[in-house]
DNA sequence: ATGGCGCACGGGGTGCGA
């Protein structure tokens, strides 16, 4: 079975994109982040017709996030419970896999902008909120993966330079200390289970020729618990839809588990 | 050089992303 994230920079836009990705990626699962449109316009039919099932947590212009299943989505949860947060960045849901009951936690982690902003403040205050929250919901399910646009280049290697951009927005000791204890509680880069090319990224910016340049940033990431790890087969980015005309700056993520 | 490009809102230019 398969898992993919993908940020696809407002569902408005991309929805023949992600339909003609599911066509081609008949995954099991596929957790979306930005749609920047409300509930009432998500395309549930469309996404019906395409054999998905959804649960969406949209809002006004920005962020937004929806999990499309193959299956039902059970005990679904949108925002980290009890953390007030305005903007819709978290959702979560239980599907039934060959594995057993998984939970599925689907993020579009703060960006921060830059590290001296008040945004910052608020990137790390809303990590702490979802480290806490995913601690008891690991407690809960032995089974959980954690997926999204992280916002955070784990490791030096992630970024196209990072000597350059040493200390800026994604490179932070803040961010990546965040990432860490995020792996601490006991789940695993499923990406770097793998050998990977050297060089490999999930977002290029649309300026300067970025993908064109592969100048780009590995922040969208896929995190399996221990209990999991032994199922996990591959985890690759597929680069293919950032070639597409009127891109998503980032690519999908798909990890392949047994069964 | 902090911009460039793309999207949403709105109907012009601004905010935001990463």
């Amino acid at each position: 079975m398969q898992i993919a994230t993908w940020n696809i920079n407002s569902l408005t836009v991309r929805l023949p994109q992600v339909l003609a990705w599911l066509a081609a990626n008949p995954v099991d699962a596929l957790c979306l982040q930005e749609l920047k449109l409300t509930d009432d316009k998500f395309p549930f039919d469309a996404l019906k017709d395409a054999g998905y099932e959804a649960a969406a947590f949209g809002q006004k212009t920005y962020n937004g996030v929806a999990i499309l299943s193959r299956g039902p989505l059970r005990d679904v949860v949108r925002n980290v419970p009890g953390s007030q947060d305005p903007q819709a960045r978290v959702i979560a849901a239980t599907l039934d896999t060959p594995l057993g009951a998984l939970r599925l936690i689907n993020g579009y982690f703060v960006n921060g902008q830059a590290p001296d902003s008040e945004k910052f403040v608020y990137k790390m205050q809303w990590l702490q909120a979802l480290q806490d929250w995913v601690r008891s919901e690991m407690a809960a399910h032995e089974r959980l993966v954690l997926v999204g646009d992280f916002n955070v280049a784990p490791e030096d290697r992630d970024s196209y330079d990072p000597v350059g951009l040493a200390d800026t927005i994604h490179h932070t000791q803040e961010e990546r200390a965040h990432f860490q204890a995020l792996l601490a509680l006991g789940l695993v880069d499923a990406y770097r289970l793998f050998e990977q090319p050297e060089k490999s990224y999930s977002w290029w910016d649309y300026r300067m020729l970025g993908f064109q340049k592969n100048r780009g940033l590995r922040i969208d990431h896929i995190l399996v618990s221990k209990a999991l790890q032994p199922a996990v087969r591959a985890c690759d980015i597929d680069r293919a839809p950032r070639k597409n005309p009127q891109p998503s700056d980032h690519a999908p993520v798909v990890v392949t588990l047994a069964a």
